[in-house]
DNA sequence: TGCACATTCGTTGTATACAAGGCTGATATG
DNA sequence: CATATCAGCCTTGTATACAACGAATGTGCA
C-alpha cells in the first residue's frame, strides 16, 4: 500500500525532474485515482508538501504547485547561497567515502548530459547540492536544501531559465576538485559564483509588465539550436492559466 | 472553528515557551478534546509539524515531541550558525523600521527578564533570532529558522541547559548595536559567539553512558540558588519515560 | 444583445466509522 | 516462582460520507 510519504516524495521528485510545472493543479481525486488510494492519503501528502513550501491550497478550489514571486525567488537563491557557502566555509576537511560519493555523483551527471532524459539531468544537477550538504555532515540542512532546491527548480521553470546544464556540471566538478585538495576558500567562491550564474540565467520579467509572461509564451517560435534537445516548452507563468491536468501523468 | 494551522501554531508556541517538553506524548484524541474538533484536524496539524521536524509518530503508538539525539543537536546548532551568521555577513545595511522593531523586541525581552513568566522569556529569546532574520529580509530563512529554534529549544530542555537568560539578552543587545552602527563583521562574530555559548551550556552526557540522563534526573535535589526562579524541573531525557499526559494542558 | 441571477457541478473541508496493530496485564503451565 | 501465551484495550491508519463553498453555465428579463 502506498503511503503519504511515498506520494509526497513522488511529487517532489517530479518537481526536481521538471516534470511538474509551477502552477500545475494537483486535484485530490485525480491523485487518489493515480495512486490508487483514498483522498485521505493524498491530502496528507499535500499537507506535508504545503508545510515544505512546494504546494499551496486555494480554499475549495484546489492544490497547486507553487509559483514563487520575484521576491520569493530572490529569497530562495539567497537562502541557498547562505547555506551552501556557509557549509563549505565551516568545513575543515572532507572524508574519503564522501569524496567517493561526490565523484560518483558527478559521473552520473556527466552520463545524463550525454543522454536525452532532460528530467534526469535536472534532477541530478539539483541533487548534487543536497548530496554535498549530506557529505559535509549536516542532514538537517541537507533536508532543508532539498526543499529549497525544489523551489529553485520551480523558479527556473517559471522564469524560463536559459542556464546551461553542461556549465553547471563543470561548476560542480570544479567545486568537488577544490574540496578534494582541501581548498575550501576556493570551493566557497566557486559555489557562490555557481549559484549566482544559475540565478542570473533567469528571465525575470519587469514587475510593471504583468503581460510579459504571456507575451513571451505567445511569441512566434524561434528556430531552436540543433541538438539542444529542448523539446518541451516551459509553462506560461500566468497564474490564471494553469497547465492542463494531463501533467499529472508525469507522476507515474 | 479552529484550523489545523492554528493547532500546529499553538503546539509550536508551547514548545518555544518550554511548556511542552521533548518526549511529551501528543495523543490525537486528547488534542481533539482539548481543541474541541475532530481527530482529522489534529492529525493534519501533527502531520504538518512532523514535516517541520517538531514531532514524530511511532506507528500505532502515538505522536511525540521530538527528542533530538546528540548528533541532531550538533547539526541543529551548526545549521543555526550557518544561517544566522551567513545572513548577517551578507547584510549591507539595515533599514530604520527594522531597527525599530528589533529595539522594540529587545525591550520586550528585558521586560520578560524582570517578570516571572519563564515561558514568555524563553519564547522571546528564541523569537529574537526569527525576528532578526525577517529584518534582514529573508522570510524563507526566517521560517526555517523558526523550526530550528524550536528544535534547539527542545534540545535545551532535553539536555538541561544551564544557560543564563540575562546573558542571552545582553548578547542580543550587543548584536543589534553592532548592526545599528553598520558593523556587520562584529555582529557576525557576536552571533557566532552567542550561539556557541548557548550550545556550550548544554549538559551533553557522554554517549557511552546511557544511564547518565536517568542518574542525573534521580540525583538528590541540590539547594537551589535563591531567586533563580526555576520552579519547574526539566523532564527526564530518558525516551522510555515520557512525561505524563498532563502537560497537554499547557496548550490551552 | 447584454446583464443580473439562480442553479448545478465539482472541489475541498470535516467528521465519523471501522480496520489493524501494539501494549498491558491476566492466566495457564513448566 | 518464572515464563510463555493470549485476550482485551487503546492507539493510530485508512476509507468514506456528507457539508460547505466557489466557479461556471444556463436562463430570464430589460
Amino acid at each position: 500500500m502506498v503511503s503519504s510519504v511515498d506520494i509526497a516524495q513522488r511529487i517532489i521528485e517530479a518537481v526536481l525532474a521538471q516534470r511538474l510545472a509551477p502552477g500545475t493543479r494537483l486535484g485530490e481525486q485525480s491523485l487518489s485515482i493515480l495512486f490508487d488510494c483514498s483522498r485521505t492519503l493524498v491530502r496528507e501528502a499535500l499537507v506535508r508538501l504545503a508545510a515544505r513550501g512546494i504546494v499551496t491550497v486555494s480554499s475549495r478550489r484546489g492544490w497547486y504547485v507553487v509559483q514563487p514571486s520575484h521576491d520569493e525567488a530572490r529569497e530562495a537563491f539567497e537562502a541557498r547561497r547562505v547555506i551552501e557557502t556557509g557549509l563549505i566555509r565551516r568545513t575543515q576537511s572532507i572524508d574519503k567515502p564522501s569524496l567517493k560519493r561526490l565523484r560518483q555523483h558527478l559521473k552520473q551527471e556527466q552520463a545524463a548530459l550525454k543522454g536525452s532524459d532532460v528530467g534526469q539531468r535536472s534532477y541530478l544537477l539539483g541533487d548534487f547540492h543536497v548530496c554535498l550538504a549530506e557529505c559535509l555532515g549536516n542532514q538537517l540542512l541537507a533536508d532543508t536544501l532539498r526543499d529549497y532546491t525544489a523551489r529553485t527548480t520551480l523558479i527556473a521553470m517559471l522564469y524560463q531559465s536559459t542556464h546551461d546544464a553542461v556549465q553547471s556540471c563543470q561548476d560542480h566538478v570544479a567545486i568537488v576538485e577544490a574540496l578534494e585538495r582541501g581548498d575550501t576558500t576556493t570551493a566557497e567562491q566557486l559555489m557562490e559564483a555557481h549559484i549566482g550564474q544559475v540565478q542570473a540565467a533567469l528571465r525575470l520579467a519587469p514587475a510593471n509588465d504583468p503581460l510579459a509572461g504571456l507575451r513571451d509564451a505567445l511569441a512566434p517560435v524561434r528556430e531552436a539550436t540543433p541538438g539542444s534537445g529542448r523539446s518541451r516548452r516551459a509553462s506560461p507563468p500566468d497564474p490564471s492559466q494553469p497547465p492542463p491536468e494531463t501533467y499529472l501523468g508525469a507522476l507515474l
